[in-house]
DNA sequence: TTGTAGGCGTTATCAG
DNA sequence: CTGATAACGCCTACAA
């Protein structure tokens, strides 16, 4: 069993013959060597989990494929599982903690993760690299998203615009970063220049683009609706320029709008956007979670910045 | 230990008190059972695996999104694999068939399986589910792409069109079943009205708005170029619409342009396409292949047909 | 270079 | 209702 064993894993102290033999048996009888057991013999599951707010969505989606292609060159798997809202977060993080033994390493994208949480799991042993968020306790990979969000508004302030609403993140605040920080941008934008916030032009979106139609149907009913709308994704961009369209409005005459991300289709519509790097961004963090299996995690958890850029098109 | 492991799992023959003790001591030791211990034992792992040929391209997305979905009511776990070459293909189906023990079925998104490749997987006990081919062994769930592309192709041929481009699959012919059959489907209509089909007419795009993009530059370089587009998904016709924007030209006056999928934006673009259920299909999938998990796989395997629909809009 | 034995953490069986 | 005990299939010493 143990020559099997080796000449299988192509390790060393296993004379050629046998090793051929061996493998030409394991072959006729397409013999596969069950994960499970190894598992539990070797202590390591050679799989790594992602975890998402949502799946159907450009960025996230894009992000996943990048993880896998790292992954497959490094002969792991990958483990997929949603996180939509806060029940699932707790079961997620504090409930059926399956992930932590089915896998060797999380990557957690821009979900909630209290220092408390943090602590509890790093404690359990779990290997999390997050993306969007930050944790004491594990090393991470963000954007300036203040930044990254001012330079849109600002954008738009110096078109002279002074009524600015923005299409937000999810209706129940499920306390997810991204939109949080990018709400904050947004405001930090209107302060910088003595605008006054008004809480009315702040309408969430979901990140769907029929969210992002909803949000703009509703703002476009306002008494004094907004000369321009930021919105956090450019899918949610996307429903509201359609939402102007079936109501015969243009952008940017009647309103200017931007967006956030540079989906593939965003040139086409002449988006205005914000640019972030979603090709790298998966790829990066399974890099990341696959360099931490290696050390012990004691030293000062790395952080990563990833770069975005203002790309001005039509709409804004 | 044995009394633990009931009381963990709510399994009967455990005093209440006991089991409330145990499940207050796992809770404060943030026990979690060891999922590869537990499959080993019984023999099943709890995770269902899903292969696609892409991961970032909307439709994927979505049918990934249904079937995480419907696996989580159950406390299935999903395992993601792509497969996105002939390499990779057949690494997957014949090399590190690693998916075969690591889960308990498999839901395939449109990968070619030969006859002899399904018996051998089936032979060695595969749970499978086909999204889009069909094989003799195993469940499968298809749209009747040739009817649906049809469906398109009359409508391009009723507008006047007889000179229509496509804009196919990859450039590589991977051999999946679905462009193919698509491309099938386009011939015959042209067939049905006697007209002769032009191999220069025929373009990949690679199923990215990219490809779309250079695909009708392409068509746009010919001597003699079509009057129609169809494009076997609407991120290609995005991408096609795209560059004739570019170019100064306008659907469908210059050229009319359908698309497959109906993607969440294509309404915006005003895209006539072809809709299928992508909501649904991710669900039903995993729906069958939870049930195929009961039965011995002995029976005539099932074979479910997806609607799809014609949707008019303002480019064709 | 090969083979033997113990253990990985569960579950299932069966005796108390 | 509870607690021993033998699998489950593999890997890693260590012995031959």
């Amino acid at each position: 069993m143990a020559t099997v064993s080796r000449a299988l894993r192509d390790l060393p102290n296993v004379a050629p013959s046998t090793r051929e033999r061996v493998q030409r048996v394991a072959q006729q009888l397409d013999y596969v060597a069950n994960p499970s057991a190894a598992s539990l013999a070797v202590g390591r599951t050679g799989s790594i989990a992602a975890v998402v707010p949502m799946l159907d969505s450009w960025y996230f989606a894009k992000a996943v494929a990048g993880i896998e292609a790292v992954l497959k060159e490094s002969n792991f798997d990958l483990l997929l599982y949603a996180v939509t809202n806060e029940r699932e977060r707790l079961q997620f993080v504090t409930g059926r903690t399956d992930w932590l033994r089915r896998s060797d390493g999380l990557i957690m994208f821009d979900i909630r993760l209290s220092d408390d949480e943090s602590k509890r799991l790093e404690a359990n042993g779990a290997k999390i690299v997050t993306i969007g968020t930050c944790s004491p306790s594990f090393p991470s990979l963000m954007l300036d998203e203040v930044t990254a969000t001012r330079a849109a508004v600002d954008h738009l302030v110096a078109k002279g615009h002074r009524r600015i609403g923005v299409i937000t993140g999810d209706a129940e605040d499920l306390g997810y970063r991204v939109p949080i920080l990018r709400l904050e941008g947004f405001r930090q934008g209107l302060e910088a220049v003595g605008i006054e916030q008004d809480p009315e032009l702040e309408i969430p979106g979901g990140f769907s683009t029929e969210g992002g139609r909803e949000a703009m149907a509703d703002l476009l009913k306002l008494d004094d609706p907004p000369t321009a709308v930021f919105a956090m994704s450019d899918e949610m961009a996307f429903g509201a320029l359609d939402q102007m369209r079936s109501q015969g409005l243009c952008a940017p005459d009647d309103i200017a709008v931007v967006g956030f991300d540079d989906n593939d289709v965003s040139e086409l519509f002449g988006l205005t956007t914000v640019r972030q790097d979603v090709d790298t961004i998966g790829a990066t963090a399974a890099r990341m979670i696959l360099a931490s299996l290696g050390n012990s995690g004691s030293d000062e958890p790395e952080r990563v910045l990833s770069k975005t850029s203002l790309i001005i098109r039509r709409t804004a």
